[in-house]
DNA sequence: AACTCGGGGAG
DNA sequence: CTCCCAGAGTT
């Protein structure tokens, strides 16, 4: 216990108890809620994550219902949400629970930690919050309200910098009300110390804070700059036969959106035309199985969708066919699959007036 | 320790 | 444009 412990603890939780959003996980300690909530907004903010988490509760108001439900109904509740590993380690965990622990979720940090998905700051997260332990959260918000109030500027994304803060705030959690503090300070960091532009004037502790003190809240906290983005050029294969089919593939193996539907794909080391896509080994594959008869751009100008790590380069080829092969579906079942926001954007432009 | 994995909001 | 969000898993 840090000597400043009560100070920072009290003036914290005073604050949040005048200022939190009223949200659905904050009226309940269910663990499966509160597991829920927490694996939805990892590296999510609130207001994206909100209406995922309703849709979730209300389709599967138990975990034995997430448990009995099929991967790819689950993975078309998270679409557009990204991080598609969470819907699958979501749906992974709620089977280990439903039908190995008989529906008992883990009511411990070491135990919960043992669960797919569930890492550091969500077994704290749960633990605290559902079961009153004092297992202090670092999630982002932690990291910067630590870092500027006591002007600490180990870079927060490395192995000692993990350790020192996760360190720090178990220092400083109150134990007589755990689930209160950590969401106090998630609070605080997301609604008042936030990263841009805090208003530090008006903040109850610019009297204590250190960085505030010495004019370094805009420095901190320190973070190791991430390598530059990469840029791929994708090319979408978009059948369209005359009954009205088309072809979806499940990306399986390695990489982006696995186990998402997309059309069949091409990708390229650079930007092709029409001749070249016909040479492809990849599209002849496709020319020998079905009687193509026409193909055209739908956008000359790529669609570049932005992920954080890597920019897609993307242009999509209607290819009509003469009559439906093996492998295809009807073109109005495409809504029924997950698919990429990408794909999705495409699919509701392109198909509207169809 | 470094890399990978989405999508969107804010400035 | 840049930064970052109630991080975890893999290499």
């Amino acid at each position: 216990m840090l000597k400043i412990a009560p100070y920072f603890s009290n003036k914290l939780i005073a604050w949040y108890l005048q200022n939190k959003r009223e949200l659905p996980w904050r009226n309940t300690a269910n663990p499966y809620h509160i597991w829920l909530s927490e694996i939805m907004l990892q590296q999510t903010r609130v207001l994206q994550g909100l209406p995922y988490y309703l849709k979730f509760v209300e389709a599967y108001p138990k975990i034995e219902d997430l448990a009995n439900a099929p991967e790819d109904e689950v993975l078309k509740l998270w679409q557009g949400l990204g991080y598609y590993s969470r819907a699958r380690n979501l749906h992974a965990t709620a089977k280990m629970v439903s039908e190995e622990m008989k529906g008992a979720f883990p009511n411990n940090y070491k135990d919960l930690l043992k669960l797919k998905g569930v890492g550091d700051y969500t077994a704290s997260a749960i633990a605290s919050i559902s079961f009153n332990q004092p297992e202090a959260v670092v999630d982002g918000n932690v990291y910067r309200v630590l870092s500027r109030f006591f002007g600490i500027s180990t870079p927060i994304n490395t192995t000692a910098g993990q350790k020192e803060f996760k360190k720090l705030a178990q220092r400083l959690i109150d134990k007589d009300q755990p689930g209160t503090f950590n969401q106090a300070i998630m609070e605080f960091g997301a609604r008042f110390c936030v990263p841009q532009n805090p208003d530090c004037g008006n903040c109850i502790f610019n009297d204590s804070c250190v960085a505030f003190q010495q004019r370094k809240v805009s420095q901190l906290p320190m973070k190791i700059k991430s390598k530059t983005v990469k840029i791929r050029f994708f090319n979408y294969l978009v059948f369209l036969s005359e009954n009205e089919r088309t072809i979806l593939q499940q990306r399986n193996g390695k990489g982006i959106w696995h186990k998402l539907y997309e059309f069949p794909l091409i990708e390229t080391s650079e930007e092709i035309n029409l001749s070249m896509l016909k040479k492809l080994p990849q599209f002849q594959d496709f020319s020998k199985k079905l009687n193509i008869e026409n193909i055209s751009l739908f956008n000359e100008k790529p669609v570049v969708h932005k992920l954080s790590h890597q920019h897609l380069n993307t242009r999509f080829w209607i290819v009509e066919t003469s009559e439906a092969s093996e492998s295809t579906i009807p073109i109005s079942e495409v809504k029924n699959y997950a698919v990429p926001v990408l794909i999705e954007n495409f699919v509701s432009e392109f198909f509207e007036n169809y």
